[in-house]
DNA sequence: TCATAAAATGTAATCCATTACATTTTGGGT
DNA sequence: ACCCAAAATGTAATGGATTACATTTTATGA
């Protein structure tokens, strides 16, 4: 293979003038550049990119954190930051954690050691300070969990107001007994739909009881499970906000197993619209996330940190909007 | 940050010593290593992993190309990849095509610059022969679609005859009239499932009749479509082969759509066994794919060819499973 | 104790592009 | 024709780990 100074050579200038074609080719003059060109042509010369990293001590990579990759909402993020990214000529490493905080750690010492030039966090259960501490020398972005006082730019929606809609509209259908599978309460997103959602009721001056409200793992057969205590209850509610539409699902499931009909009987509103919620029977009414977007906005401000550019605004809130569907049945509901 | 000089110097031995310590421990004394241990430790020493993979030219990373990562089944994929890939201290890019052959050709490129050690084709549209010379000269698998007479190694299932298995499936419930919706026909994935669908008819002296073979893209839309096409016919089939889930769902749609009940009107079987297959009501009767397996073992034959390994054997046919549920009915169908 | 093989360590070249700084060339103005 | 600033090009150091080869140290056996 070829290098620089092959390429130097045969075209009689220095390795200077061989980068500088590459690089900055404006900076040539143009004859100077035909025959570099050619040169680089002719022995079919391309620039050895490690080295190009190594000198330049960046790799024009970016790292996504993941908890999961096999999850509906993650592989759409990943598809707006991968478009994005692609777009500046970035390249993107995939960082599956599998939920274990080792693997996280040693992605953060990825970054650290600038194997990347910058980290996406999307839902992560990392200390609040570490990510503060990462975000203050490095370029970071947490994607879809917005932390209160957080120093590190944040790309999400409005966790508490968006659950707040869904239970409102239930309300509205005329349900007085609202229950909520949330999602695991140690993230502080779960914490922010549950608060939503007691926000709702309060409004309304309707009182918040602790049966009405269980911990979900957001997968659908904690959705499943969840729902049939609720269905054991004396008074088991007649409507149900689940923290995510794969709970939902599970919910819903175990409604039907309990012979009764949704949204006839129990109402749903799930939360995500994920792709399969307008497939499923009943179709899910549920708070859309613009995942893609999501994605984007959040390589965007990456881009902006690694460039060194300064950020006008830290924390990015994107609206959500709920999507009316089957499982909470029409406005005029008896 | 301190370099490997600064090491060796506080602990007065050669960067020669320093670097086995790092990565020959046991050929260095003991008495040495302890030294050199804790000078690094002293200095809060990280080698330079740029540096080190300029020197090796070898990244420890290697790509996935995917068509597209917001898709069901190429995350489960990726899963089994990413797990192997980690155990072995190798990490993930991801290479989005989005269908478009250009941006096949520029991470082919970025395997032909060394920057990755290997790469992992999912499911592609590339020619024939590209795929066969670059297996040639550098480390590669392609999975899940096996070309007859490729010489990379492949990693796949045997689509013919697990097509033929659901088809079979059908004609023993009794099906006289099946169609098929076929996945796009320019895949040789695609090929191989309409001809284990003849083989299925062939085997029982059913004819083949162009108006039940409907050539979808994998979509859930046409699958909905396409079956509208077959309700549409004088004849219409009783029983229909889905080339992937998602199709059958549309499918299915369309048939309930049509006020005719799925399995006791017309009856459904996949392929895939996508996660909401078992969610989706009715739940669907499929083809299960081995995708995590397919992924470690796609990384497990590609980390030989990076060793430099001999492959015992090239083509790698793991085993679908018929899983059935209830889009097909139960065996005592009348 | 000495020779010798084996083990441990050191020396220094190497990978290749980039870039600060130095030098040469060019072109415009008088 | 000559000066000078600007443009173009060249020189050579730099980044940091790796490793072939050379040298020194250690251990073994007679």
């Amino acid at each position: 293979m070829a290098n620089m100074i092959d390429v130097a050579r045969l075209a009689n200038v220095s390795t200077a003038t061989v980068s500088r074609v590459i690089q900055n080719p404006e900076t040539v003059k143009e004859k100077t550049r035909t025959k570099v060109l050619k040169a680089i042509d002719e022995l079919n010369y391309q620039p050895n990119i490690l080295a190009r990293y190594f000198r330049r001590t960046e790799t024009k990579t970016i790292l996504v954190m993941v908890p999961s990759i096999a999850n509906n909402v993650f592989p759409q993020m990943i598809e707006g930051i991968d478009l994005v990214a692609n777009q500046s000529g970035y390249k993107v490493l995939l960082g599956n954690t599998n939920q274990e905080p080792d693997k996280a750690y040693s992605y953060i010492e990825e970054l650290k050691q600038k194997q990347v030039d910058g980290m996406i966090l999307l839902t992560t259960r990392l200390d609040y300070q570490i990510i503060s501490e990462l975000g203050d020398d490095y370029p970071v972005v947490l994607t879809s969990d917005y932390i209160e006082g957080l120093t590190a730019p944040t790309v999400a929606i409005d966790n508490i107001s968006s659950a707040r809609v869904a239970v409102e509209h239930l309300l509205q259908l005329g349900h007085q007994r609202v229950g909520i599978i949330t999602g695991p309460l140690d993230i502080p997103l779960s914490r922010d739909r549950l608060k939503g959602y007691r926000q709702a009721l309060l409004e309304r001056d309707i009182g918040v009881e602790s049966v009405l409200i269980q911990e979900g793992s957001h997968s659908y057969e904690s959705g499943y499970n969840q729902m049939q205590k609720f269905l054991a209850l004396d008074k088991s509610p007649t409507a149900i906000f689940a923290a995510n539409d794969t709970m939902a699902m599970g919910a819903i499931k175990a409604v039907k197993a309990h012979g009764l009909r949704v949204p006839e009987d129990v109402a749903v509103v799930g939360f995500d619209n994920i792709q399969f919620s307008a497939i499923f029977e009943p179709a899910l009414t549920t708070i859309a996330q613009p995942f893609i977007e999501m994605g984007k906005r959040s390589m965007e401000l990456l881009l902006k940190q690694i460039k060194g550019e300064p950020l006008e605004k830290k924390q990015h809130v994107l609206d959500t909007k709920l999507i009316i569907r089957e499982s909470c049945g029409s406005q005029n509901q008896d």
